[in-house]
DNA sequence: CGTACTCTTGCATGTTTCTGCGTGCTTCAG
DNA sequence: CTGAAGCACGCAGAAACATGCAAGAGTACG
């Protein structure tokens, strides 16, 4: 008989090894149930050792600081991308935050989909670099690589001068009650202006930050025109969200798969 | 057997190095039916890591202008940035230039090295991302991919408040008596300020663009404090800058190899 | 020592996902 | 305009999966 533990390192080991692993082959090499295989593939996927996919489990590929972030639940993040990327109308002059999700909204975006894209992340200026049709334009400021984006005295003073139709704004927590809230005073200011600064203000949240708190608000739920949640958001939450703000466009991202 | 996951990377990976597929040649590829390509295809084009065309797939070819000139001559830049890294003092609030010359000092530029970079390329930016001693300050305005560069009203403005101790700053083309000048009026706008703006003025040049001619001249030789040349520059044209320009630094780099 | 509790594991059940195939629509080239 | 190739959609079987339940192992406590 073996411990627990040591079925999981093993499993561990063998990501680790060959990249990739079937959960009936571990089954079998592991003398024990694919039921228990796949317990351990669900606790060491939530603790981040591999990823688990159908089948069995692959290895996680690591990155630093922002691409780590920026490889996490790709899909999951495409799929909200998608809703929010829906936003858009033809003509617009849109505020695209920095965030990995809104990078995915940049990724997804057609040449000439919007008139103008201002933003306040390199990434996203990148990720558009070969329109032709839109207008690219990247705010100044000092640059935070933990957020990936633009921060400052500079870039308030270029948002305050600024008037978007639509601002796409990352948000790192949202409650009913206590609004749209970010992780870093900073990075709050800006969001605030950006979303003063703008006629209709589009966001996404992540199962995980409904309903959370974050130490600095920079908005109400009142002020926000789109909502995106995921296919499996929570019903209380979605009905607390409705009940809050009556008039809020809220829409519900496709299935996220792969 | 193989699993689900893993044969997605495989399509990203076959179309990111040959640029195109073909749905049919993919199926027989991966021994799989034609139609769970496909669903691959839609999910991946879904998730903005390909592009799905009639009869298969695309690269997403964003970044493609500027990325093109990023990746010719590398050693020769490589070797012309290592000498203009070395123009920087500890200290230093550096103003550096877009351009792929001045991209490769930045890869080379240690933490901590400047106490400020300024930059107008949003790909210089990022390179030096995980920086912690060094201030990273971002320029805003109109993003140009051709040049990879942020230009503007707002980039000037910007500029005109700032003074750097030393700017590095990319030139088009360089003759003793036309000066520095750039192919662009933009360009040689922004140019023209970083040069005025900044104590010490840095720069270097490939071969065949000394001597060489551009429309927009944004500064004199005479306002150029160092200059990197080539290993193997031409003697008569070293000959004729020194004359021009006696109090000027010149480098000569390290023979540029592979 | 015995009881109650937790944790793990295997099994049975129902659900979801993946895949290939058939049908009919759309796109492309001649 | 027309045929062929590419494609979307729905269906059905198989595999993978989630969940609840009960048995066993280990542990805390009287």
């Amino acid at each position: 008989m073996q411990l627990a533990e040591e079925r999981r390192q093993s499993i561990v080991e063998v990501v680790e090894r060959e990249g990739r692993v079937l959960a009936a082959e571990l089954a079998q090499r592991l003398d024990t149930s694919e039921d228990t295989i796949r317990r351990d593939l669900r606790d060491l996927d939530a603790a981040g050792l591999l990823r688990r996919v159908h089948g069995g489990a692959v290895r996680r590929t690591r990155e630093a600081s922002f691409g780590e972030r920026l490889e996490r639940d790709v899909a999951r993040k495409a799929a909200l991308a998608q809703a929010l990327r829906e936003c858009i109308r033809p003509g617009d002059t849109v505020l695209i935050d920095a965030g990995s999700t809104n990078l995915a909204v940049a990724r997804l975006l057609e040449d000439g989909q919007a008139a103008t894209v201002v933003t306040n992340s390199p990434q996203v200026a990148l990720a558009l670099g070969d329109f032709r049709r839109t207008r690219i334009v990247l705010l100044g400021g000092t640059y935070h690589a933990a957020t990936g984006a633009v921060l400052g005295a500079w870039t308030l003073a270029e948002l305050q001068q600024l008037r978007a139709d639509l601002c796409i704004v990352g948000i790192c927590a949202l409650d009913p009650e206590r609004g749209l809230a970010a992780s870093d005073a900073e990075e709050a200011t800006i969001k605030a202006a950006m979303v003063t600064g703008s006629t209709r203000r589009a966001a996404a949240v992540l199962n995980e930050r409904l309903g959370d708190s974050a130490p600095f608000a920079f908005a109400r739920l009142a002020e926000l025109d789109h909502l995106v949640l995921e296919a499996d958001a929570p019903l209380d939450a979605v009905a607390r969200l409705r009940q809050a703000h009556p008039g809020l466009d809220l829409r519900i991202a496709m299935k996220a798969r792969a």
